[in-house]
DNA sequence: GTCTATATCCCGATAGAC
DNA sequence: GTCTATCGGGATATAGAC
């Protein structure tokens, strides 16, 4: 094992350091009022240290939100077993989408409010998102296994409904309390159930 | 008419300017690269001048939500005729919802990225929101006449699907090109008219 | 009461020393 | 890979001119 003193002059392994501190941060306080220099100060580094591992704040956050859509992707799995049958499985999946971003308001809006140009200067991030996405298209496409162009319009439709729940939870005029929460999961997975029944008026041309 | 001179020492109504220039500027760059000190720049006053009208940065900007709160209901308004079917009518909205965001992605982000505390300071700001639910919850109240309790749940799911559709044509991982923006909205009517017909799922206990 | 002038503090970012 | 030094910009507070 390597010699580490006091006050190392080489930090073990600062680009982990940042990422691990940058998302606590930014869960405590938010991404608007997270600065590059506070977490500099509280890992013991200069300002100027993070810069030999990120080329910008920005890069930072993309690593933050790459992470946070790990374990989105983990929230979504972990809220559905396999074995159900697609219905169920699909709205648990809304369901867990709310529960996952009212658990972690500001890493899920991290994800979301990156700006279009840091989206686009990160494939690994569309990648990450893209794995999210599956995950529910999946469930769609079992579901629709008889009628294949039905399934997009209706995944598309599922993802929006959770996605509009859970945005509206954490950025809308109220402050969620637990109940909320629960109700709004619940309505997630029901809307879900809904969107399935009424297909029918999905269809493109309807 | 008052007698301007090249460098009158009084702005003529600074208080205006300042919420009409920052709604330009953040529309046009986004919050995030918009500043107070470039903004009173341009209007010819010193960077400490918009302290005289609003006490911070947020009070500014909570300005300007509400004010993009009521174009908001107004294109929610113009989008759907009085003497439609309710049915109709609350497709139009969620399309129309969809529509403005689209339109106005930087306003749409601020109304819904403001961060709770600046909501909670500024109650105008929740009752501009209400108005514009209070207009889905009256297309749902003539729907639901007959059964008065299926009302809430298939408002909030009608609203929660709307918002899915424009937060992730706005925030998600593609630029969306116009072609984007009309098959979401037409999504987003149709997805409007199946959580309808599907609404026996939304009802609580189920 | 409205704006200017000034001054402070913090932040993001870069250059060059070690 | 990290530090020191430094620059430019932005948000605010205060004092004073009008």
């Amino acid at each position: 094992m390597p010699n580490r003193r006091r006050k190392p002059y080489h930090h073990g392994d600062l680009r982990a350091a940042l990422i691990d501190g940058a998302a606590t941060l930014i869960a405590e306080r938010g991404e608007r009022r997270f600065s590059l220099a506070e977490l500099s100060r509280s890992l013991g580094v200069t300002a100027a240290a993070p810069y030999r591992h990120f080329a910008d704040r920005d890069e930072l956050l993309a690593a933050v939100a790459l992470r946070a859509l790990q374990a989105f992707a983990d929230a979504l799995a972990a809220g559905s077993s396999e074995s159900d049958p697609p219905e169920q499985k699909l709205a648990a999946m809304a369901a867990a989408y709310v529960r996952f971003a009212a658990g972690q308001p500001a890493l899920f809006g991290l994800v979301f409010g990156l700006g279009v140009d840091t989206k686009q200067r990160y494939p690994e991030l569309r990648q990450a998102y893209q794995n999210v996405e599956a995950m529910l298209e999946a469930g769609v496409a079992e579901l629709c296994a008889d009628d294949p162009d039905a399934a997009a319009p209706l995944g598309d439709a599922i993802e929006a409904t959770a996605h509009g729940y859970a945005a509206l939870l954490t950025d809308g005029p109220e402050t969620p309390v637990p109940a909320d929460i629960d109700r709004a999961a619940a309505q997630a997975g029901n809307a879900t159930r809904a969107l399935i029944q009424g297909r029918t008026a999905l269809r493109p041309t309807d």
